[in-house]
RNA sequence: GAAUCGGUAGCUCAGCUGGUAGAGCAGCGGCCUUUUAAGCCGCGGGUCGAGGGUUCGAGCCCCUCCCGAUUCACCA
């Protein structure tokens, strides 16, 4: 919208008069500052700020949007928005003066416009903490018209929402007004990131050490999946945005760190859903030193301590379950969760095997599906989605697992586990694969793989193999994928209320 | 990528078997000095997602396309 004015709506063309008549009134519509003494929540929780009389009281200042208008003449009561919460301010025209009260309040002041009140904290009539304006300032103007959502509570104690700002398309579109009037889009928000605090520093208190990788790698790997391809111009290379950050923490366990974690963007070129954004953020920690199964029991204490801080509790309510954080979770070998819920038994089974199996459950196969891939179709198929309460799921197919240790007693697995949540996988680790030449090998069964036809299998990345040959100690690593942990957290349906801005198709 | 549902005023929605578009909130003009979905009187506001077709006439029927939600498929 290149606005020309015929294409503004009524509303915006008045509020853009009603800039250009403020003005004209000698008031700036966009002052740089205001001096705030309380925000909304101190005042209403504090009853010693209460005055009985306008003389008594002491002074506040207080600064926010207007979100509701309530005019009577001559004096009139609104609401105003901080980062806090809403407070109602009264103001009269005899306190802040006619011009003040008739000409700016009540003729240039719009819903959704900024302003700077003081004056002192008293309760109304039928009992609502109230600011009584004295000074009236003018904060900021808004020419787009907000929309008025209004709440209620019922004769039965229930809150009726009326004309709320509900459009999912708009809401992520415009995720700024979509937090201006859904104050639950706020809280989402800032329990995520208490949660990434939460763990930060969880980490930070074992000495663990925070770093940065490149996102932009000119060989990805770390995860199988398909990368973003981008091109560097000066040294007329490609490069690859990151679909996980593994090898490179890798190299620095090589290079002498004991713990080192990164919570970090990565990005993979795949589809869109409920659970599925093309960029997401995972944590990824590595600790020498350390097996899968004292991982396990870090990770447990970890979200444990993650679900305590955001719920005061262990337990969490996602939809219609109540989720328990409480450590020990279960643990359950990948084969005996598939024993338990197909009745076939894996353990030693051949590729042709495992095949009819799979055909015999009606799981879907595909030309180049190796045998691991087909395990993970019956896991995922079967398995995962009856696993709602935390739980770790260990001893993967080697095949899936191209940098996991081999299993100190069973053949064929390796020393892996995937925490599954709400019947989907929220944590991936193992015991790392430090033996070079095993490690090599790996690589290669991968790009075979790839030539049959696997585009997500793994290239070779021998800068990593160098590195691993100079020799890295026994070592434990962990990525979490945070997205879907803070949906669970938060008992969100869909990834995008979790993200402030999903990627969506251009307008 | 497939299926289903949806897109009408700034927001939330209604719109019958096809007959020239409505409500509440928001906005504008009034009245109103403790209201709270404030109230009362009056008024304005629309490329009905886009384009094509059928028809005397399309928000509604048909076709194509765009955008979203959900489910499925792939993936964390």
């Amino acid at each position: 919208m290149s606005n020309p004015e015929s294409s503004l709506s009524e509303q915006q063309q008045i509020r853009l008069e009603k800039l250009e008549e403020l003005r004209e009134q000698g008031i700036n519509p966009f002052p740089t500052k205001f001096d705030v003494s309380h925000y909304s929540k101190q005042i209403l929780s504090d009853d010693n700020l209460i005055s009985e009389t306008q003389e008594s009281g002491s002074r506040v200042s207080i600064a926010g949007r207007v979100m509701t208008r309530r005019i009577m003449g001559k004096a009139s009561f609104f609401t105003i928005q901080d980062s806090e919460g809403i407070i109602q301010v009264y103001i009269r025209r005899d306190d802040v003066g006619v011009e003040e009260y008739n000409t700016i309040f009540k003729k240039l002041v719009d819903i959704g416009d900024f302003v700077g009140i003081k004056g002192f904290v008293f309760k109304t009539r039928t009992g609502e903490i109230t600011v009584h304006a004295e000074e009236f300032t003018f904060l900021g103007k808004t020419v787009r018209p907000l929309p008025t959502p209004k709440e209620v509570e019922n004769e039965a104690g229930e809150i009726v929402k009326y004309d709320a700002f509900s459009d999912k398309e708009l809401r992520y579109r415009q995720r700024y007004v979509d937090l201006v009037v859904n104050p639950d889009v706020r809280d989402t928000f800032i329990k995520r990131t208490k949660m990434v605090q939460t763990m930060r520093n969880f980490m930070n208190e074992c000495g663990y050490l925070e770093v940065e990788t490149p996102i932009l790698q000119p060989i990805y790997g770390g995860a199988a999946a398909r990368p973003f391809t981008t091109h560097h111009n000066a040294l007329d290379m490609p490069l690859y945005l990151r679909i996980a950050n593994e090898l490179y923490l890798k190299r620095l366990i090589v290079g002498g760190f004991d713990g080192v974690y990164e919570f970090s963007k990565d990005f993979r070129n795949e589809g869109l859903s409920r659970f599925h954004n093309p960029e997401f953020t995972q944590v990824e920690l590595y600790v020498a030193y350390k097996d899968y199964n004292w991982m396990m029991d870090f990770m447990e204490k970890m979200i444990e301590q993650v679900a305590i801080s955001l719920h005061g509790s262990t337990r969490v309510n996602v939809g219609v379950h109540e989720i328990d954080f409480k450590r020990p979770w279960p643990k359950i070998p990948m084969y005996d969760a598939i024993e338990k819920e197909t009745g076939h038994n894996l353990y030693g089974k051949t590729d042709e095997e495992i095949e009819s199996i799979a055909r015999s459950l009606d799981i879907h196969i595909e030309e180049g599906m190796g045998k691991g891939k087909i395990i993970d179709e019956i896991f995922g198929e079967f398995v995962e989605p009856k696993l709602i309460q935390p739980t770790f799921i260990t001893d993967y197919p080697i095949e899936m697992s191209p940098l996991a240790k081999k299993h100190g007693t069973k053949e064929g697995l390796v020393e892996r586990f995937e925490a599954i949540c709400n019947g989907k996988e929220i944590a991936n680790a193992f015991s790392e694969l430090n033996d070079p030449v095993d490690q090599r090998k790996r690589f290669e069964d991968q790009a075979r793989l790839r030539s049959d036809g696997d585009d997500e299998a793994m290239t070779i990345d021998e800068d990593f193999l160098r590195a691993i040959e100079y020799g890295m100690p026994p070592t434990a690593g962990i990525g979490i994928g945070i997205d879907r942990l803070a949906m669970i957290m938060t008992n969100s349906e869909s990834i995008r209320d979790v993200l402030f801005f999903p990627l969506m198709r251009p307008e």
